[in-house]
Order: C-alpha cells, then structure tokens, then sequence
DNA sequence: CTCGTTGTAACCAGTATAGTTCTAACCAGT
DNA sequence: ACTGGTTAGAACTATACTGGTTACAACGAG
C-alpha cells in the first residue's frame, strides 16, 4: 500500500452524518455529503453493520447508531472498514535465508519493533472518540 | 493500501547485512540472504542510496553505510524507501459536500487525528537504530 | 401497487507490488 | 587487454487493491 483506503475516512464521515442529523441519512444523501457514488456508501455501511457499529432498520433512512457518539472510538471505526490486511500493518518479505545471522534473526526483531510502532498508531486512534470528532463542529 | 510495502523489512534487512558482513554483500549474496531476487535487492539499493543511507563503490561488494549504525533509524529506512505516498499514511476522501455541517467541518478535525496518529507511529520507528537492532542478533 | 431505497453482483480503469528477463557498463585479476 | 563477476536500470509480466460504475433483486411506506 501507499495509503490507508480512503474508505476509513469515508466511514467517520457517514457515522457523523448519522450521529449528528439522523433523519436525513438515506444512502443518497449521504453519498451526496460525502461526494462520492451511493454504492460505495452502501458498501462500507455493510462493513460498519457487519462489526455491530449501526442497525439499519429495513426501510427509508433507516440507518442508526448502535453506540452512544462517546462509546465509539476512531480506532473501532478502522477495525470496522479493513484497510490493513490481517490485522498488519507492515508486511516483511518472506523466508528470510536462517543460514545466515542476519535471515535467522531479522524476522522476530523487526517485527517486534513493526508492533510497537503500530500499536502506538492505533492507540491515538483509540484515544479520540466520535463524540469528540464532531463536538467540534460549527 | 492494505499493507506497508515489504520494501521496508527487505531495506533494514539490506542494512543489516552491510553493517554485519559488508565483505560479502553483493547483490546475490544479499537476494539469497533475503530470498527475493538480485534485481529486487539492487532497486532498493538505489533508494537507499538516493537517501544517503548508503555509499556503492563501483566494483565487486562495494556497498558501505554513509552512517554509524547508532545513527540510522528504522524511520530513515522507512522514509527511504518511500512506502507512503507523498508523506501521507492516511487518505483522506476528495471534496466533502461544503454545503453540509458534517462535510464542512470533518477534513480538517479527522486530519488532524490521522496525523497524531501517523506520527506516534513514525516516532516509535525514530526511536530504534539499526544498532539495537542489530546488536540482539546471535 | 408503486416508488424510493437498500443490498449485492459484476465489471472497469488506473495503479502498486513483486518478480522476471535482458542489456549496458564497469571493475579486478590473470 | 580480455574475461568473468558485478552493478545499474529499462521493459515487461501477473496479481491484486482502489474507487467507481451499471444493473438488478428485494423490500417498506404511503
């Protein structure tokens, strides 16, 4: 990857869409606010539905929160959409050579440090919640 | 992107193998510690070496670091090797609808929270050198 | 019943990745 | 000076992800 899919910003979008003007929120008019095509909406709603973040409730606009705005974080929003593959950030190159010191050891070093280093990203994601993403706004 | 290019491990795997055993390292012996090809290892070389990590003496092995290995971070490779577009990690939706509360307002509060996030993860890689890691191996 | 909406499937163009083949240039040693 | 091993890079491939589109089936509310 060059970039983490734009689908996780596409996701917060629609869940402040939801959480802030609820009765508005058809699939078109979110595509609309959002500026993009309805069945990329439709789409990552599935995958919000799919990790329990909203309900739609079959029917016109029928799309609501599961959680209070305080309970959802931005980092339960990331793991919803999938944007890295198997929970890893990084990939490492496969079957280092284990005949030579370098091959043999490399593996569990980097990827020691490959961990840290997302787990420091994903926990600032866990630190803001919705409710403080769109309490901001005028 | 669903992942960080394996360019990255194969870079600090490169670097290793300079600063461990620089008499051996031409390119074979480096894709065959590896295991990728010779072609592979020389176009990361080459980035490497646009970045001032690494000097190549034109000639048999001729591949020596520009830096102590307590001076190269794991950041300096991952930066290298440009695994992310244009300094970027997170991709952010083009043209949110101005007319919306919500696609007004979210660009800038979200992008603040990726950039937070972005660099705690990029401050954990300027925190390890190629010396720690290497000085574990066995 | 009908219209608007939701949920998918299928497909497309563009682009990144990891890899291969091939060729040119260059250094070192005999 | 020639040759073999090495470096450098262009060109091409297969595969896969992204963001987007069209099309269609199923369903609810008025």
């Amino acid at each position: 990857m060059k970039q983490i899919s734009s689908r996780f910003s596409i996701a917060v979008h629609i869940l402040s869409l939801i959480a802030t003007i609820p009765t508005e929120c058809t699939g078109d008019f979110i595509a609309g606010s959002v500026n993009t095509n309805p069945v990329i909406i439709r789409k990552i709603i599935g995958m919000l539905k799919k990790a329990g973040l909203v309900e739609v409730r079959a029917g016109v606009g029928g799309t609501s929160l599961c959680k209070d705005t305080d309970q959802i974080t931005l980092l339960d929003v990331y793991r919803a959409v999938k944007v890295i593959e198997n929970g890893e950030l990084f990939n490492f190159h496969n079957h280092p050579n284990p005949n030579c010191t370098v091959g043999r050891n490399i593996e569990s070093a980097l990827r020691a440090e490959m961990r840290d280093a997302q787990t420091a990203m994903e926990q600032k994601l866990s630190n803001v919640s919705l409710q403080q993403l769109i309490s901001n706004f005028k």
